[in-house]
DNA sequence: ACCGCGCTGTGCGATAATCGCGCAAATTTG
DNA sequence: CAAATTTGCGCGATTATCGCACAGCGCGGT
């Protein structure tokens, strides 16, 4: 109620606002609307809201059967146009697609956004590495999930489901989150734990901002952080910072791997390993980034 | 000039379409703008431009060091919540995935939508299928690129550059956007040539429209199209229609190959067997659209 | 060091774009 | 079949947006 408007000032379009915030009520909890709907998300009155959805209509954003409306594929378009243009994506794809070639894990970049982290870049192949550590038998022809191979591979695909490009995590309960907040002024720790609630996501996720300060701290001292579980049953993730070549950490790296039932959890050997890859590549970008 | 103007109606909110429009002039050829740039793209004046600019930056959309604007991570958050919400990417992702597992393949999956086509889904793994085709030579530690599987990848991986999700290709230099006109009933065809230069972007691009109609036939015909330089030197593609249950062609399939230097050219045998991978694929698929 | 060019920030009155109420018709729900 | 929602739309009021015009600033050339 008091929130937006406050901002209003003389350089401030309220209609574009509204539109964008109409456009961002659509979500996977809510993927079609219908006016009603859509003007209580966006908190506007229903003939307002019904003006902005035509107009993104007519503009090719939304499509609509008369009543309800939904996405269309051209609101792609502004990821496309960032993946074009912003420096980062770009610059680190390579190395990411290097780095899971060697060892098949899945990585991930992610920079901070709105109190949260968002996914700009993921290696696009895994699996070489672990074929080298599996018995191969994949027929080019097909129906193989059966190996260990098959397995590790369902593992990874069912792990990457919502770690699509642009999806948005919690900073507390995220490896990246955490290294990214590590690197933060202590101000801005504080005005992020008073802005943002420690949302318990599994047993496993810090909920206190006494924790929370601990685990950075101890990110800040040893340049890592592995979270087991804090974000999702059965997952954990190493990441590490992506420093500029004048030290500013701007993004952070990491690997997704499985925990608990297959996967071994906090194992120090393994852990080490693929710090050592994590850590080797962070340096490696920080030239380029 | 009179184009947008024409549109006005009481239903329209102008300020929305303007703001868009901007957010849209950031583009991989322009990736910083500042006000007077912006104007100038967006066709607005420079005082508009700035208060749109500066809306944006309040919204977290762009990001600003007071002279030049920039596209910021934020505006990654419509395709996250376009792949999270729509139905078509979530379904088809584990079915590309386990195809490029089986084949080695880079598969990717393009909707129409405002007479280009947009990549809505790639499948996140390849290689298998060369590695064992391929004798394997990586050292977890690095330094390969010397052995042909290691070509093969890079390969990929170059061809791959603009091709990520959110990427707009142009429909009649495409395999994707061939097979997908070839569906389109003739109106919509003619209508689609009288709005759409053919643009020539290789030797081999398809630039007349009796060539591109012969081709649609050819294509409505086999159910599928080979398109071989007409989009880039050095790629070719081949692609099937994605229909759902009810026949009706919602989407295209396609496999992303080299073409020339190395790779055959069009080796028929070859072709055919890509040919039946995609067509099972698309034949599974076929139930969950 | 000077000058000129182009960009930026800003104030203001004029204008028309947007607002939201209210009603009748259409649709869904039970 | 009736009640409860939802939708399309017209209208007068208002205020958000427009674009001109002026002054200050930074940068590069000579």
């Amino acid at each position: 109620m008091s929130s937006t408007a406050a901002l209003a000032s003389r350089d401030y379009i309220a209609g574009l606002a509204k539109g964008l915030q109409l456009l961002q009520a659509f979500d996977h909890a809510h993927q079609r609307l219908n006016a009603t709907q859509a003007a209580q998300r966006a908190e506007l009155t229903r003939a307002a809201a019904r003006r902005y959805l035509l107009t993104l209509h007519a503009l090719g954003y939304l499509e609509t059967d008369g009543r309800q409306f939904w996405l269309t594929p051209k609101v792609m378009q502004f990821s496309g146009n960032y993946l074009a243009s912003a420096q980062l994506p770009r610059v680190v794809q390579p190395h990411l697609d290097q780095l899971a070639t060697h060892t098949g894990g899945a990585f991930s970049v992610v920079v901070p956004d709105g109190g949260e982290v968002v996914i700009v870049a993921r290696s696009r192949t895994a699996l070489v590495g672990a074929v080298q550590a599996l018995p191969v038998a994949v027929s080019p022809s097909g129906v193989d999930l059966h190996t260990r191979q098959a397995q590790h591979i369902r593992q990874i695909m069912t792990m990457a489901q919502g770690l699509h490009l642009g999806a948005r995590l919690p900073m507390h309960a995220t490896s990246t989150g955490q290294i990214l907040m590590a690197y933060w002024p202590e101000a801005a720790v504080d005005s992020w734990l008073r802005a943002h609630p420690l949302t318990r996501l599994t047993p496993q996720t810090i909920t206190t901002p006494a924790g929370l300060l601990e685990r950075l701290n101890q990110a800040r001292a040893q340049h890592w952080v592995h979270a087991v579980d804090e974000h999702e049953w059965g997952v954990q993730a190493i990441a590490v910072p992506l420093q500029r070549a004048d030290g500013q950490v701007v993004a952070a790296l990491n690997v997704v791997l499985a925990s608990g039932a297959n996967g071994a959890s906090p194992e120090p050997a393994i852990t080490t390993r693929w710090l050592s890859w994590l850590h080797e590549a962070a340096a490696q970008m920080r030239t380029v980034l």
